[in-house]
RNA sequence: GCGGGGUUAGUUCAGUGGUAGAACACCGGACUGUGGCUCCGGUUGCCGAGGGUUCGAAUCCCUCACCCCGCCCCA
């Protein structure tokens, strides 16, 4: 038998309403917040991720699904390319590419799948779902402002809210610009070496290959050494030091609660100052539902123009995972099940579904060889809320036996009035 | 890449060397123009794959594959 191969997975009836759900809210939000929808390809040049990510990050050194392309024309052949591992890289080439802050195009989101070829576990899969949001563009268009973060997070909180989300965690830092960031490496790993040898196996590592990892450190004993290390809010300068505090301002004056964490680091190279995350609990070991920040050099780092930007991207399957238990109350069931009784009334049935489906109702048509108790089990079976008998008595008539399948009231409805009579009783 | 758990009916799972099971689901009947509740009957399996031990393996051993959980890392 042939499966789907690993790391990827079928999403199904009734979780894909669910799904339908949440990327219509996302929509809806952003509308309001003026963010317009991009869709970008799914591969791309290799290059665009190694250098906008970074060349030493996991995702780029042994995570992206790489291969080389063979086309036809010569320019094509031997160029590397590259499943799309996150969609920050992707918006911003098209923003470079198209121009786009020539027409005003300034907040951008999309949704849809990424690739990562990691190891899968709880809520993390190889071709995974995120919905994210740029907003980019001259600093002239507010772009660099701290009121733009502070918007960006309350859109955020807004739609957590609105989905029905509302045990969620803000955790908010600022990683400051590169050169804040390279002092505080080098003074990070300087107050690490004396004190590195005492601390657990990961952290010895760390402080070696990757000294802002150990912040992530769980293990008791290593937290007090942890607790003396100095932070990257010391080593902001006055300007990040005045943006970050414009961001907190706000934020509170609209009322949207956070917490600072100056612990919180991120893993790509190209964040720069707020840097943030939703967190929620009972998802395992993968409580962050959704991450984001400023990325203040991006544009010029890929060719482009000076274009200060923040965007984040949620975990659209983790996302889900929390939303999980009402999957079946979203799924819309069918309002009416059809049961045609009889030869010929297959006919009749079609017309009247035809009918009754211009009036959005939603119909679901049995079979005129179907017995009658075969008919109202299926009818039952799927959901309906009614059950409607065509048979020739019916038709003769002009009126139809119309069952409300969950009080098991009969009535008899004449043809013109049926599509009112569902409606009504929704 | 590393560690732990798992794989038996459509689903959830029991079965630890001797005839493959239960519940639910599904199909049919009781009930030929009326579902749910009830009762009766029925179907369902290369027991993940391959090799080994044994008179005999779902069961013990080895190898592999796959799934899940975690680590590393991380939107």
């Amino acid at each position: 038998m042939i499966k789907a191969i690993r790391g990827t997975r079928d999403l199904l009836p009734p979780d894909t309403a669910l799904w339908n759900f949440v990327e219509a809210a996302a929509r809806d939000v952003f509308r309001a917040y003026n963010f317009h929808e991009i869709r970008t390809p799914i591969f791309e040049e290799t290059q665009l991720f190694s250098r906008s990510v970074g060349e030493d990050t996991d995702i780029v050194s042994k995570e992206m699904y790489t291969w080389e392309d063979r086309g036809r024309a010569q320019s094509e052949k031997g160029q590397s390319i590259t499943l799309r591992p996150e969609n920050t890289a992707g918006v911003v080439r098209a923003y470079i590419e198209h121009k786009l802050w020539e027409r005003g195009l300034n907040k951008l989101y999309y949704i849809g799948p990424q690739f990562r070829r990691e190891r899968p576990q709880k809520g993390r899969y190889r071709q995974f779902f995120q919905i994210g949001a740029e907003a980019i563009g001259p600093p002239t268009a507010g772009s660099e402002s701290p009121a733009r973060d502070a918007e960006v997070l309350e859109m955020l909180a807004t739609l957590l809210d609105r989905l029905g989300i509302t045990d969620w965690t803000l955790e908010l830092n600022s990683v400051g610009c590169p050169n804040d960031r390279a002092t505080y490496n080098e003074a990070l790993k300087n107050a690490l070496k004396p004190v590195a040898a005492k601390m657990c196996a990961d952290c010895q590592r760390r402080a070696v290959t990757n000294p802002l990892r150990v912040f992530d450190c769980k293990v008791p004993e290593d937290q007090p050494i942890i607790e003396t290390l100095p932070r990257i809010s010391q080593y902001l300068d006055e300007p990040c030091r005045r943006h970050f505090d414009a961001v907190q301002g706000i934020l509170t004056a609209v009322g949207v609660p956070f917490t600072l964490n100056d612990r919180l680091v991120r893993g790509l190279d190209y964040y720069t100052r707020t840097a943030f995350e939703f967190t929620h609990g009972a998802l395992g070991a993968q409580n962050a539902i959704l991450g984001g920040g400023r990325y203040d050099g991006l544009s010029e780092s890929l060719g482009g123009p000076h274009a200060p930007g923040i965007g984040f991207a949620i975990g659209e399957d983790r996302l889900v995972m929390s939303l999980k238990e009402s999957a079946d109350a979203v799924a819309r069931k069918p309002d009416v099940y059809i049961a045609p009784l009889g030869p010929g009334m297959d006919r009749e049935s079609a017309r009247l579904a035809r009918e009754l489906r211009r009036h959005d109702v939603v119909v679901e048509l049995g079979d005129e060889t179907f017995r009658l108790k075969k008919s109202f089990e299926n009818a039952s079976k799927m959901g309906a809320r009614f059950a409607l008998i065509v048979g020739e008595n019916e038709v003769k008539a002009g009126a139809f036996a119309l069952k409300n399948l969950e009080s098991g009231e009969q009535i008899s409805v004449p043809r013109a009035e049926l599509a009112a009579k569902i409606q009504s009783a929704s």
